[in-house]
DNA sequence: CCCTCATGTAAGCATTGATAACATCGCAAA
DNA sequence: TTTGCGATGTTATCAATGCTTACATGAGGG
């Protein structure tokens, strides 16, 4: 499929977003590059512009499927799980462990262009409405107690999300972390954090 | 001093380096534009390459000028205080309310390209070794019980992160907040993980 | 006084994102 | 089946950018 033989490449912007996505992933965000997408599709370097007015438009189309992607991870995370605690806490692992193991697109979900755009805005609120979801949730059955659940999700927030953001930055306290060590601190980290909050 | 006579310039490295520094804090990392600053500084667009390398380079001289303003915020924040505790929370609000208000800055200083680089990462690492100091300081105080400090600096450090960042990313949650709602946030926020730790 | 070298200039290169004018072809209506 | 139109691709080209090379200037030490 990389080399073509008919004037119309078929599917040509499914192949440039998830050739972007995988640059992103394993190279950056500053990899990516619209002429050498083209080339890799065998295709003119002008040819993109048909599919995306512009770079940055790509960009906020991986970051799209790269959301999709993290939405995933955290559903899957939280599905074997009982109660709204546990869930809470397994998706807060989740959340650290995308980071660390997709820097690059991790940040590009949480990139102001990409975000202040809309869309993505919806989708990353969407994500914290659930957190929110559980808190209550968890209150009503008595795992939490009847504190205001709007600090305790900003705060438990600002401490997965600071977590996660010294993996992208390659915080030297944590560049060495293996991946189990990395589930074992989110765990504890969180758990020292919901001992504040009056969680057993 | 922006128009000049002479031949030489005299301080072309400090003017592109404050100018670069007002650029970043402004309108972000990828404003700066080596031509640009050259043709502010009255000055062709092939000199600034005689005192910076590349452009990365110079974007490094400017992290690590960022960087000193941070600290030199953290120490202003942490004079008055008593206790080692204290201190702590004074540095923990100062920490967020640099990112808050110079965003593109606290970002820069975080960058892995500059971090990795090797002396920012140096600064970076002094900056958090004082907060383990103090840490420690407090133990032996016993204001801070004998867990380990490690662990604390760096849950705290996590939230203190996270929060900070996001301001940056301009966080849904926080971001119409006033500067002095963001200090009490920040207050309430480490309160609430300090609880956990152990704090009164 | 002069001559060296740090610092500046002019010109140009390769690359990039983006646009305009033209080519091709799938597909639906006549 | 034919036609022709809109979606998609191509070629050529632009302006901007980072950076380099070869040359110019002049400040300051010997």
């Amino acid at each position: 499929m990389n080399a073509r033989e008919t004037y119309h490449h078929g599917s040509l912007r499914e192949t440039l977003l998830e050739a972007a996505f995988e640059t992103v992933d394993s190279k950056g965000v500053d990899a990516v590059r619209m002429r050498a997408l083209a080339r890799a599709a065998g295709v003119s370097s002008a040819a993109p512009f048909r599919h995306f007015p512009d770079r940055q438009v790509l960009l906020d189309a991986v970051a799209a499927r790269a959301a999709e992607q993290l939405d995933r991870a955290l559903d899957e995370a939280a599905a074997g799980c009982e109660d709204a605690l546990t869930q809470f806490r397994a998706m807060t692992v989740a959340y650290v462990r995308f980071a660390a193991e997709h820097p690059a697109l991790f940040e590009l979900v949480h990139s102001t262009d990409a975000v202040h755009g809309g869309f993505l805005g919806e989708v990353n609120d969407e994500r914290r409405l659930k957190l929110i979801a559980l808190i209550i949730e968890g209150q009503n059955a008595g795992l939490i107690p009847e504190t205001d659940p709007e600090l305790i999700a900003l705060t438990s927030e600002a401490l997965t999300h600071g977590l996660a953001r010294m993996f992208v930055d390659r915080h030297p306290r944590v560049r060495h972390l293996s991946s189990e060590d990395a589930r074992r601190l989110a765990l504890t980290a969180t758990h020292l954090l919901q001992t504040g909050i009056g969680l057993s």
